[in-house]
RNA sequence: GGCGGUAUAGCCAAGUGGUAAGGCAGAGGUCUGCAAAACCUUCAUCGUCGGUUCGAAUCCGAUUACCGCCUCCA
């Protein structure tokens, strides 16, 4: 039985989508001014993470993540670079679409931009005005927020003690408008010649929350199974996006609200965040560090906790990669002289893993304890690949469990290839040199090698080699 | 000020009443021509104080520290 934290409810409740077997997930994805940092990425790889889990349950997933490209810090970014804001747009898109990808996460995924879907934006904006749930006050239309009667559930906020301004991010001019101070601005209207959209109440762009709602309703339906995204998106963000959604269909917006925790920097352990500069940017991690590290670094931390980023982390997922890639590919090498048949205890013990690992996951995606399980899969097959007899099909059950697993975590195992011919007769030279007890000549060739990082190891069923 | 989270070995991190998973790093060992890889052994009484209980990291109370949200943020 599947079990997800839901915010809303501050619980564990049993996984239920509204569509037997298929689940409809939408992730808040990045307003586009800059180049994703890890925490950014923390939040798409846990995500992809928990999509990947729920297809290897058996689910259809339907994963929808938005891009929103315009706001004022699109704008802004524009007005500094001299450029335009779809211009901004197009390059950082593009930048999110190369680090998602040497992340290993997956591309089935619809990405629908605010921009494109600035007609249904408005539909939804004058409806809600129509109901009376959104006022237009000099063509600025706001959400009438304490309307709603059940604001401030998701965040388990108490309206009447929520101090204005405490956040200090608040412009001051904007409380003049509102009603309240409460109220949020579904459309902005445009100053001067910012990009704007004709509208009902003049020209304007939507405000920051309404895209979301919209896109997730279009692409997802009245209710969706998941609506993830960071824990600083609880209020306002997905507070204001259920206040608004259900206002316009009367029915449940989201079943079960879930929020990844912080990537953590510095000795302080402090949020890394774009405000606070103190940032590393995936674009950049990338240069020095493989994309499967830091999968794997991001996968191993339960997703509501934090993750300190550090060298030290860094340099222990790197270690793990290792230990997975390595095992991996010793495995694989076993196969060559295997005898034809199975063992029925490696099955055993190979399913007794696998259920160890689905209980874990079934708990809320209790990475840790899942890793742990595949931790344990490898060791399994450590031993069993030293054995002087071993089966093909006990093996290869062995290795399609281990890349399967993996897999969920966005590790690709493969094994390490050699086309370069010069290495292939470097090698047989060095076997025959080992035959002839000839260790100088073998051991240069070893050395040579390994600088060409090529790593050689012998074993009882001869020479393996992996790349380093 | 309101709300929430976290404190377990050098580091990361499981564990919600019965005498502390796993990983990284370290130490010792086995295997190896030597290596490498792998395997084995070894390494903590759970922030502090008090309480409940036959028994608590796990429940209750208090306390300390750190982090986060309170309309920029994943």
């Amino acid at each position: 039985m599947l079990q997800i934290y839901n915010t809303l409810t501050r619980q564990k409740e049993e996984f239920e989508p509204v569509t037997p077997g298929v689940v409809n997930m939408y992730v808040c994805g990045p307003t586009v001014y800059n180049y994703i940092h890890i925490g950014n990425a923390r939040s798409a790889i846990a995500f992809d993470t928990i999509r990947r889990y729920l297809e290897y349950r058996g689910y259809k997933v339907n994963y929808v993540s938005n891009f929103t490209d315009v706001d004022d810090k699109m704008i802004n970014a524009a007005r500094e670079n001299h450029t335009t804001v779809e211009a901004i747009a197009e390059k950082y898109i593009h930048a999110f679409m190369q680090d998602t990808a040497a992340l290993n996460i997956s591309k089935n995924v619809v990405h629908p931009r605010a921009t494109e879907n600035i007609p249904e934006i408005i539909d939804f904006v004058k409806n809600l005005e129509d109901q009376g749930y959104a006022y237009n006050v000099d063509g600025n239309v706001y959400y009438r927020a304490r309307k709603f009667p059940s604001y401030g559930a998701l965040p388990h906020i108490d309206v009447d003690q929520l101090e204005v301004g405490a956040s200090q991010h608040v412009e001051k001019g904007e409380f003049a408008q509102k009603e309240d101070p409460i109220d949020f601005a579904l459309w902005k209207k445009s100053k001067g010649d910012e990009i704007s959209w004709d509208s009902p109440w003049g020209k304007g762009r939507p405000g920051w929350h309404i895209e979301c709602s919209v896109m997730s309703m279009k692409y997802l339906g009245n209710t969706l199974d998941i609506h993830g995204g960071g824990e600083d998106l609880i209020f306002p963000h997905h507070e204001n996006e259920r206040a608004q959604s259900e206002a316009r269909t009367h029915q449940t917006f989201v079943k079960y609200w879930m929020h990844n925790g912080f990537v953590t920097i510095g000795e302080d352990n402090e949020k890394m965040s774009k405000s606070l500069g103190n940032f590393v940017t995936v674009h950049d991690l990338l240069k020095r560090v493989d994309g499967q590290v830091i999968r794997l670094l991001m996968s191993t931390t339960h997703y509501r906790r934090p993750i300190q980023y550090s060298q030290a982390s860094v340099q222990e997922a790197s270690s793990n990669l290792k230990k997975l890639q390595t095992g991996f590919n010793n495995l694989t090498y076993r196969l060559h002289n295997a005898e034809a048949g199975s063992d029925p205890k490696v099955e055993q013990e190979v399913r007794q893993i696998i259920a160890d690992f689905t209980d874990a996951m079934d708990d809320d995606f209790n990475v840790q304890n899942g890793i742990a399980a595949v931790y344990e899969l490898v060791k399994f097959a450590n031993m069993y690949s030293e054995r002087d007899i071993v089966f093909q099909n006990s093996l290869q059950f062995i290795i399609n469990t281990l890349t399967e697993l993996s897999s969920i975590f966005g590790i690709k195992l493969e094994q390490s290839e050699l086309k370069d011919e010069e290495i292939w007769d470097l090698i047989h030279e060095r076997e025959r040199a080992r035959a002839n007890k000839d260790f100088i000549r073998s051991d240069e060739i070893r050395e040579s090698l390994k600088a060409r990082g090529v790593i050689l190891e012998d074993t009882p069923q001869g020479t393996r080699f992996r790349k380093e």
